[in-house]
DNA sequence: TGTATAATGAAATAAAAATTTCATAAATTT
DNA sequence: AAATTTATGAAATTTTTATTTCATTATACA
């Protein structure tokens, strides 16, 4: 167990006293500044005394605050140099770590190809037949379909008329009565899914708005779409990575947002009642009202 | 005027007395620990005495070290906290362009300090206890289903064993007779599911290996699992942003399936004809076969 | 509800760190 | 090479920072 210092203090953190807490908590949620406090600043900071502060740290089973200060700087170094090691890259790695860092650097590389390649209008198109649209469908299948669930479930908060298509049996039904006011996104990536492939070629012929998420103008999607955003998802395995086309809708979903700032602000407002009548999401300090 | 301490000090490099400029290639040179340094461990380490410090610092213009020291400091936490000055300083976009290109930025930082604090170890226990499953079950809600999908997806490739659990309501049927050698893995993220809390919460009452992945050690799914994977997901919008997260499940299901690789290229070669047979991909050719 | 136990902060004390002093040793100038 | 200036380190001093003490408040327990 190579437990560093904050996972000890995560794992002790149910035990702890109120103000103990309070600085637990403190300390991580500001882990790279906290290493730098004097007692004093992070007793201001978490708004207890000093002697707190040196109790908790002792509590933790160190000598002092300045031992728990030593380990907290411990972690930080490590953090820039990993980072750091990465960014110089090309330094061979021993053993299993190299393969998970690079896995993330191919990731980084992935963003920043995607990022150069973008074409802008293209997505600003995007931006704007979203924003117009009557009705989004969005049919992404396979491993995509990660990526169609996550664009579905936003752009249904900013706009309320989003669906995901999740093969062509399903198809007919929705899309029946499709016509040039409404948007079809199509997401697929290399070996490409012919449900996809065959439902946008059918939004075309019934002459839906057709915008596509692929990996370059090669991809069968492209002869289909009016509207066509690439992004890079190439690593060196059998998995596809999503992070690029991931980050893409990011953008794309925060633009279209920003347009509809009023409308989301209201539609998030009401959501907010919902979700809490539902209990949709956790909330601190039931945690433990149905344990013994 | 955007003159770290650092420029300055290489700046007036030339112009030092002897002791000085061996203070100043130490600082340069160890850009990363030497903020962390006392005047004595400064001292001893560029092999001069304390008073010379002391001198250098006033020297480049500060009232004393522990103002030099402040600056270098700061400088370290700039290079790590991009994503938290963003949040921040929630400055306004001008050109839209430009919020295009930051939200990629804030992924590659995402991606970046995921990577910088990621737990080694507890990624490889992760690993070994997928492996050693006899079935795992993933529980993801809300935007987190995504990332579910994308797990199942291809753990699924791999061990043929793999589950997605999307609410609680479905969870009895499927969990009752967990027992300590399945695996549940959490994914939810800053407003957490309870819907997740709640399975994970089961799950470990029943004795099952719990693995999570959340943004950090104060996520209220972290007291109820085994092994914790945090990942950053800051970005300055209403949305959460998964690249990163996304990044570590594709290392998680590399890992996992470079120990399977026997087993995964046979199964792989199964599943081809499977998806050939049924037409699962799309084939060059066949293109227009159905059309017109 | 009263009692025991634990947790807390203000202030005193101890410890550590930074700064200054001063004698001495390098440079620099003439 | 001698005189002057400048830089240096050991030790004393000052300042800052950490720790302990003790009276008070909050919490758990019976």
């Amino acid at each position: 167990m190579n437990h560093n210092v904050y996972h000890s203090i995560a794992e002790k953190l149910p035990t702890m006293s109120k103000s103990h807490k309070k600085i637990a908590k403190f300390i991580l949620e500001n882990t790279n500044t906290v290493p730098f406090f004097t007692v004093a600043k992070m007793a201001k900071k978490a708004e207890v005394s000093e002697a707190t502060v040196v109790r908790f740290a002792v509590q933790l089973g160190y000598s002092g605050y300045p031992e728990l200060q030593q380990h907290m700087q411990n972690s930080v170094q490590q953090q820039l140099t990993t980072v750091e090691r990465l960014q110089m890259s090309s330094q061979v790695y021993e053993g299993k770590e190299q393969g998970i860092y690079d896995i993330f650097q191919d990731d980084i590389e992935n963003i920043k190809t995607t990022m150069g390649k973008l074409d802008i209008s293209a997505f600003n198109n995007a931006v704007n037949a979203i924003l117009n649209a009557k009705k989004v469908y969005i049919s992404a299948n396979r491993s995509a379909a990660s990526l169609g669930v996550f664009l579905q479930y936003y752009l249904n908060i900013v706009l309320e008329n989003t669906e995901l298509i999740r093969s062509v049996e399903e198809l007919p039904e929705q899309l029946y009565k499709l016509d040039s006011r409404d948007v079809v996104f199509g997401i697929s990536f290399a070996r490409y899914s012919s449900s996809t492939v065959k439902t946008m070629a059918f939004a075309k012929k019934q002459g839906a708005k057709t915008i596509v998420l692929t990996d370059n103008l090669l991809s069968p999607l492209v002869p289909n779409s009016d509207i066509v955003l690439t992004a890079a998802s190439q690593v060196p395995t059998f998995i596809d990575s999503f992070a690029a086309p991931l980050s893409l809708i990011n953008a794309l979903v925060t633009h279209v947002g920003k347009e509809r700032i009023n409308d989301v602000d209201c539609h998030l407002e009401k959501m907010e009642e919902i979700w809490e009548q539902l209990g949709i999401f956790y909330q601190k300090g039931h945690e433990e009202s149905n344990e013994s």
